[in-house]
DNA sequence: CATTGCGCTTGATGCATATCAATGTTGTTG
DNA sequence: CAACAACATTGATATGCATCAAGCGCAATG
């Protein structure tokens, strides 16, 4: 039940998909897939495009923003490796809603709209993998948007910068408390709702007080203990999230 | 399929639960729930819960509120007639991650776990009910988050105005423009991540705008060309939720 | 009727963040 | 290397909103 698909390169887990695949299914949905890399800056899909398809994320970081017509965007979340983008548009029949953009090189396995659907009508189950995972981000979606709406933006940004560092910590436990920020400031500032020039400031706040020293986009925990203290909530919430 | 299951006083339509229920599943779902009426200030269930079933509203409004352990909390969305709300934790099996607060006089259907799950296995086809569901409540809580996140409170609070006045649009139109809040000043402000002394001085502005007259909670559009105006965009965003 | 409580408003003030403009820094390309 | 573009920082200023405190209107209650 946890082997792995392989065909023209592509790797989609069968436990990426709620563990209602049999090797029947794993089978076709490689065979319906392929791969492809996207380089920061591209965007695999635009809000407002018809959907061609769903997109696994085999690596890599990739960011929704959300524009409205007066030319503002709020970067909605972060997907990476496991996450699946586009369903919504393929399930609910209708356009995209976000633009998909990578923010790191990035491995995305593709399988088209029609693929899909008679993937979902051959193994019904199938569709129990895509309500939890609607649930998990509609959880994720809720969770970011009540912090948006309670706290303020040290707040939202220190808990931001732990949860990219837990994302690395898994991968890299070498060199203890230190990191590298996978995005730029604007994209940091498209998440938190605010402008570049304010996150500067907040760092240099963060540094003044010590906790904190940016190198770049290198991150070094001068005192992680008095860094977890400061965060208090919130990590309970976002390590559920998984 | 879109008859209607009555039983102990229970009407959920066939139709709210995606099209998916046969009359057989209907009689099911009529005899697995039950009907009761929820007053404003009462919680039909409250964050951190275990969960005993999915509610359905039949009337009324409910806002979701999120918390978090500061003591800081928004309302996330408004429910009203036709929304189910505590699904995803029968579904993902969790506690509920939000408290539903009655905020009008509401009539809500429920339906214990046990018997909805066995309904989902007899039924799996039901699950797509529910994943529709799960998407479109995505939908909605993103488009929430990206305003929130890009617009100032103005623009938020025109925006939810005009939402509570396409609601009650439909129902009664026949004094024109003119229609009452269904929430409290705190609500709103809970709903906009504000204050309500925030809303007072909007509100304040508003009128010396000429734009629209506060009377309690009576609101009186002066001018719904201009106010229909100042929203612009939006719109197609709201009423395509649905 | 007086009282209490609650929702709402108003005012004074302070802080947080946006905005605009200038400069520095980094990375890329010919 | 020089030149350029994108990103990042810094400073000055403005604004939006929160906070705190007080007063008002109204309904419920003894």
């Amino acid at each position: 039940m946890s082997q792995v698909c392989r065909s023209r390169g592509c790797s989609c887990k069968a436990t990426e998909w709620g563990h209602v695949l049999d090797e029947m299914d794993c089978e076709l949905f490689a065979r319906a897939s392929h791969e492809r890399v996207y380089e920061p800056g591209m965007n695999i899909f635009m809000q407002g495009d018809n959907c061609s398809g769903v997109y696994c994320i085999q690596s890599g970081l990739v960011g929704l923003r959300r524009s409205d017509d007066n030319g503002n965007s709020a970067m909605l979340r972060l997907s990476q490796n496991g996450d699946v983008l586009g369903y919504r548009a393929v399930i609910g029949k209708r356009q995209h809603r976000n633009t998909a953009e990578v923010l790191t090189r990035s491995r995305v396995c593709f399988i088209e709209a029609a693929r899909l659907t008679m993937l979902l009508q051959r193994n019904p189950n199938l569709k129990e993998g895509f309500l939890q995972r609607a649930l998990v981000d509609l959880t994720t979606t809720e969770t970011n948007c009540a912090e948006q709406m309670t706290r303020g933006l040290q707040a939202r940004f220190l808990h931001l910068l732990f949860r990219l560092y837990q994302n690395v910590e898994a991968q890299q436990d070498d060199r203890e408390h230190v990191f590298d920020l996978p995005v730029q400031r604007k994209d940091i500032a498209a998440l938190l709702g605010a402008t570049p020039e304010s996150i500067s400031r907040i760092i240099n706040r963060l540094e003044e007080q010590g906790l904190v020293r940016f190198v770049g986009r290198r991150v070094i925990f001068s005192n992680m203990g008095r860094f977890r203290a400061k965060i208090q909530i919130g990590i309970e919430a976002a390590t559920a999230e998984a």
